[in-house]
DNA sequence: CATCTAATTAGATAATAGTCTAATTAGATG
DNA sequence: CATCTAATTAGACTATTATCTAATTAGATG
């Protein structure tokens, strides 16, 4: 999918009347006159957003003698409709490799002694000794800033870094120097 | 959902670089000159589309320091990408009430002997009987419009307003007068 | 062939929107 | 306090778009 489709079909939805004209044609197929009648709208006006809308492809057309009768293409309008969620949020590597991964990375950044060796700079073991690192902390507490250095420092000596990653990747939320763990639907995901 | 919101999330989307910015947050926040550089854009030109995407909701932000951080809301973003197909094809009545009745329709409207008592003027009801009706033709059989006409005769003598509905319904597709069932997937459904 | 109807095209108008430069605000830091 | 940085506002410019009226095309029908 290109993202000139992407950015087209959209544009098309953007507009009231022909969101209205869909909710007509969910209905069942109309013609134009039809339509114009039902919205109020001059006929140059409909064959205007037709056009529109078959240029994207989510509406085509039969003729019947004289008159043009338009239907949905719900196969096509759906998929345009889950095109741009799918594109931002598939992942690379499916969710079983990411667990299986996960402890793999675990263990090749944390020593024995359950500190850190290093901070990973992927992204996506990054987030994941993120993770592992602020299990140690209580849901709901509020933690002043000292007490997160301290915290951090027993696994890493730069904490500044690794405090700074918590609030960027939305694992903690920080107000007037108090800091807290966000609920884990808001942290950032990887992939 | 109202009309108004669905227009302005779709409109939001309708612009090539606010999509860019979407794929850069989707795989994690940045600030706002972060964006500008990556996108060849300037400052004032990221404000003014930030604005956008956070007045829909789709993206939010947080301060650090001098900085604002975007992120998208996915939740937000999903169920936005979901409200117009929703709208459209939520039926009224769900499946299994449709199969239950249907049969019920159809023996309401079609007589013991087999023919059609009265055509509904019912939508759903319309439906139903033209499904039933055209059970008795072939699957890529071409029909001449006479042959077309003494098969619903068998039913219902007002043949012409059958056969039309055929075709507004997307039974059936005609071209030269030749008649031919189109695949199943491109009927008209119910509700 | 003359007429009617549905749709389209052309062209005008007014509103909206994307982008920029320049100026301003708001915090942070030395 | 002076300075620096990120963001915003204001205002201008251009391009796009939604809508209309008037004129035209394309078929169908008497």
């Amino acid at each position: 999918m290109q993202l000139n489709r992407l950015v087209n079909f959209h544009k098309t939805l953007g507009d009231p009347n022909r969101i209205r004209i869909l909710t007509l044609l969910a209905a069942g197929p109309l013609h134009g006159q039809a339509i114009a009648g039902k919205l109020g709208l001059k006929a140059p006006t409909i064959t205007h957003h037709m056009a529109k809308l078959r240029d994207t492809g989510i509406v085509y057309q039969r003729k019947d003698k004289n008159t043009i009768y338009y239907y949905i293409d719900e196969k096509k309008f759906r998929s345009y409709s889950e095109a741009l969620p799918n594109m931002l949020y598939q992942s690379d590597y499916n969710k079983e490799d990411d667990t299986l991964k996960a402890q793999a990375v675990i263990n090749n950044f944390i020593a024995a002694d359950g500190t850190l060796k290093q901070i990973p700079s992927q992204r996506k073991k990054k987030i994941i000794i993120l993770k592992h690192l602020i299990n140690g902390l209580e849901r709901g507490r509020k933690y002043p800033e000292k007490e997160i250095n301290e915290y951090i420092k027993k696994f890493h000596p730069d904490f500044a870094t690794i405090r700074r990653e918590f609030i960027i990747n939305h694992f903690m939320y920080r107000e007037n120097n108090i800091y807290e763990l966000n609920p884990e639907e808001m942290w950032v995901t990887i992939g």
